[in-house]
DNA sequence: ATGGTCAATGGTCAAAGATAGTCAAACTAT
DNA sequence: ATAGTTTGACTATCTTTGACCATTGACCAT
């Protein structure tokens, strides 16, 4: 396991139930001894938007992090998605983070997110990797229309 | 004997009775003095799908290999679609009889059933129509896969 | 009060490192 | 000859590091 996951796991540990966790930038990177960095980058690829976070932070003396989980109502969850993925395409990594994120949420269960990422896997997908992501993005977006409708549906 | 043999002896050693073994490609390569991508032709070759066999894996710093067993006899539906989507693509018509007939087996939640639909439509897959269907088949494929493996982590 | 300086933060980005994947050429066994 | 194996060059992806930049607040001089 690299230290990426493992500061990861820490930093959700720290979180537990709470709504946000706050910490500094140095402290963190000496405790785990990576360059600082690297804090960055665990930021950048795990607490990102798609999985419900989000941060703040503020540089100079007393500087601090502030990792905050954001709650939002599922419909405009998956609208959101829904109309960014519409445009871009996006690579699985992300799409496997929204997915989770939604399945966190109880959109899906755990067996259906397995099933949708089985179906966007790079694998499956057989097309020049550029190419790759408009068509992820295009059947992702599907699936969520799909997903709003007997949302909608149920209630 | 060959050295693929052997790999392929050994890994299965290791699998034992395990649902999946994980392991280090560089690590094994040198354990067994090949390079390293004699292990992906092992594992293409011997740990396929049809042999009911699939791999998941991660590069870069803490990357892994990741082989895992899916039901070999009991899902001979299942295996047999697999097959049959594998080389000449589907259209969506018979991708739908499959899985409603799915559904009917209980392999399939209605719901999983919709999803996978939406994932598969003709609206979904931004390609040429002579390209959807293999496309399509390529999905169906990973999906159906996706599912033995769930499957089997179930029983 | 006002502005200047400096140390203590955090941010960004690109390079280096660490893996795994692909593919075709060379080799070997049948 | 043909099919299966082995190797290596090249590629793709993920992680880790470090150099350089930006911001903030404390302290100081005026």
């Amino acid at each position: 396991m690299n230290v990426s996951d493992i500061i990861e796991k820490f930093l959700l540990d720290t979180l537990g139930d709470e709504l946000s966790v706050n910490f500094n930038r140095n402290e963190l990177a000496t405790y785990f001894a990576v360059a600082p960095s690297q804090i960055n980058y665990v930021l950048a690829t795990r607490f990102t938007p798609e999985r419900g976070y989000m941060t703040e932070s503020r540089r100079g003396g007393g500087g601090y992090i502030t990792l905050i989980r954001v709650s939002q109502n599922v419909d405009d969850v998956l609208t959101n998605y829904i109309d960014q993925t519409l445009s871009d395409g996006i690579d699985y990594g992300k799409a496997c983070q929204i997915l989770e994120r939604l399945t966190a949420d109880g959109i899906f269960t755990e067996n259906e997110a397995q099933l949708i990422k089985a179906a966007i896997s790079d694998k499956a997908l057989l097309a020049p990797t550029v190419a790759k992501n408009k068509l992820r993005g295009s059947i992702l977006k599907c699936v969520l229309l799909e997903t709003l409708k007997t949302h909608d549906d149920g209630e």
